[in-house]
DNA sequence: CGATAATGATACGGACCCGTAACGATCGGG
DNA sequence: CCCGATCGTTACGGGTCCGTATCATTATCG
């Protein structure tokens, strides 16, 4: 089920999408918040600070400054392993699933909006 | 020439390329950044400080300071204009092209990749 | 126990970016 | 000519982020 794009669609698809998250006064995530984010809402718990530095190729005190940044914005929270103490679990939150639903739905209806070419 | 894709493609597309993004050790580019930059090499020459500023809803020193960024990173040039001296025209680059031709080659290569739902 | 390993957080110096405000340079009309 | 308007840049105070190194806490295993 492979999805069709153009490069010139999918660099018009991606200013687009870019200029609504500026212009919606969006928080101005980096590329490497906008992976965490993502990382946390669509694979499947539980998320640990060093999974996620794992998985994104950074070191650990880049996730934690990321998830501070992202809880003050309500995106995550965080909460301490009961079974392993050591660990601390990365948790969704409502306002944080619903700043990414709004994302793909951004996307989705961008991309509809293409012109071929 | 509607380009159809659900909500849950369009975040592991979104996801997938920023994970990439991370990876290959690219410039960690904000959205802004990333508006700029795609609006310089997708929209017709010349481009201007504040056209850009008008565009993206900023205020001018965020472009000027995005295009200094930019500037060492050798994704764009600025040239003063020769018939009016209070404007700056801002100019692509090789290097530039490049990385935009880049972005674009794996934004296509994810969405060849994925599954459907 | 005690030693070792592992986890996440913190300290540090340096760099970048923000918004507001001011600035120098340039144009253009009276 | 000069004065106001316009352009892009810079200064400022405050915030965030980086990578490296170190830290306290907790688990594990001899």
């Amino acid at each position: 089920m492979a999805l069709e794009i153009r490069p010139s669609q999918a660099l018009r698809l991606w200013r687009q999408v870019h200029l609504d998250l500026v212009h919606d006064g969006q928080a101005d995530l980096s590329a490497r918040q906008t992976a965490i984010l993502l990382t946390i809402y669509l694979e499947l718990p539980p998320h640990t600070v060093r999974g996620l530095a794992q998985q994104l190729g950074v070191t650990k005190p880049v996730i934690t400054r990321a998830l501070d940044t992202m809880g003050k914005l309500g995106l995550v929270t965080r909460r301490r392993d009961e079974f392993d103490r050591r660990n601390v679990v990365i948790q969704r939150t409502v306002a944080g699933a619903l700043a990414v639903e709004r994302l793909a739905d951004l996307v989705v209806q961008r991309a509809r909006e293409l012109g071929p070419g």
